[in-house]
DNA sequence: TATGAATGAGGTTTCATTCAT
DNA sequence: TATGAATGAAACCTCATTCAT
């Protein structure tokens, strides 16, 4: 692994640890074993090194919810509760940055983009169960979903999550 | 107004509109206008200054949301978005909080106490209607109130909101 | 003395030893014998600290050169080159401003000003025997003095100096 | 035009735009589009880059300024302000130098060498007019010089500088 | 000759906190 | 209760220089 991707899973790892204004170049450079020279070569500045990050963290998470043989909305929740379980930590990282005041334009509309593309699918899914109420519903369903990940992020529990998964299901389909 | 209520709003108000870290014991004591000395009079230092902004946040917004004359699912919505459009920068700094994996354990029991409360009367409104499955039910509404909230509170729109306020309310009533 | 003023004086001695970018704020506040923290408390930052060092010299220059009883250019003669005996290191540091592209503009114009107020003194001191010409006449005694206190500043020889100053008062008396 | 050529024009182009401390090796070779490995490979480091680029910029100016048929001192003033208006830039570098206290002696020495060569060359030309005080009357106009394109480096104004030189050369001849 | 990744020291600045008054 | 001067640690960032290729 060359030294670039080192810095980056090192910062995402610290970021989503501790918060971003909580975690100094200095520890992720510490971290990924580097130098903190190095990382102001390959990143503007910390703030850059963040919207890399986030870059790569939705590509990747993206890349892995997709990656469904035949499209219906039981594959996706599936693949959606797999990933929550799987990447939590980045996850709450991404809430974070949502919701915080300060956070960079660009890494909002990232944020946000991958959320339409997921509000235009459950609402293409719904369609056949709910016909002209689809959209509005998908509104509702991502809603449901965003509470349950928040839930689920800041408190994890497995047992919880599953039960309210297949509750979710049933009402669903 | 006494000096210590001016330095704890001016707490919250900082704190919500640019983050804990991001906002520095010297401007909420420029923004209350009184020294730096004296918010360290007050309280022991920063974490205890959030604290306390806090546990004034939640009395308020509770006290707030209980006020209503006969109970009843129309109603507690009613307040519920009434409270959001009102308060929708405290309840942003109140998700940070949530979410931040720093946040004092303190700050996180006082809030999660305050969830409780709200999903056990929401399990007795859905009982008329949703018998044995109530409460799974107000776990799923709960999550899908925070998802609103989530979304209204990173991006107001009061157009979207009373929408899906008024699609919800038929759903459930 | 008060810490303020040993701030001052230790940027002016070091900024005049060293020059502006040669000398840290960290070895300035050492000098002083005052935390770095100190130095940001009382200047909002470098450049802020150096306009004040600058104002500071200029006010007690000028006021140690126009302290003559009897104003003429002998008098004045004998002033300019006592100062710039006594202040070769300030003068110094003043010309490297003036030259430097990137001084701000503020620093620039102080000195700008106490230039013109100079020029004034002398055309009016050489109207009686340059008549239409003192005008001129002052400009280039200005250019001559400050080619005399540049050549001293460098090379700092007293009396190469007082051989010249007596040259230059024959010549124009 | 090979790469050393190129990295010291640039240098010498951003050391006078910006000032030497100001000036990164890195921007040098970016501005010469060559690597910054390569302005080490020739050049020890970056003091001795300066060097070389005074060392060069001297000789071309010099160069320049000896290019007369018949040597007066008419054609001395001539070519003198014509170099003046056209290396205004490297020639605040040179004066940047000469005041600043840490320049290294290498280069002081060139600049005085420099001096004291047009020092001899005043004074031979003033001989036929002042006699015995030539001497002492050169070291007064090669201060009025110095004063005058100090000005005009500080502060181009061509038609300043023309009245100014048609007054000093009615003066001299 | 030529590159650019890599280092480490040091620079400017901020800030929570203390303390004499 | 109230002030604000003062501290010291730590943050972000830059840069001269080296070195493997």
């Amino acid at each position: 692994m060359n030294k670039k991707e080192k810095i980056i899973l090192s910062a995402l790892l610290l970021f989503a640890q501790h918060g971003y204004s909580e975690t100094s170049v200095d520890k992720i450079a510490q971290h990924a074993q580097v130098s903190k020279g190095l990382t102001y070569a390959h990143f503007k500045n910390k703030d850059d090194l963040l919207r890399v990050v986030i870059e790569h963290s939705i590509q990747k998470m993206t890349a892995e919810m997709m990656e469904i043989e035949e499209m219906n909305l039981q594959a996706l929740f599936d693949n959606l509760f797999k990933s929550l379980k799987k990447n939590k930590e980045v996850i709450r990282l991404c809430f974070l940055l949502v919701i915080h005041p300060e956070t960079p334009d660009l890494v909002n509309q990232m944020l946000e983009g991958q959320k339409q593309e997921l509000l235009k699918l459950l609402t293409s899914l719904l369609e056949p169960k709910y016909k002209a109420d689809s959209s509005r519903e998908a509104v509702i369903l991502l809603a449901t979903i965003d509470g349950i990940t928040l839930d689920y992020v800041v408190n994890p529990n497995s047992k919880n999550l599953k039960a309210t998964e297949k509750y979710l299901i049933e009402k669903y389909t």
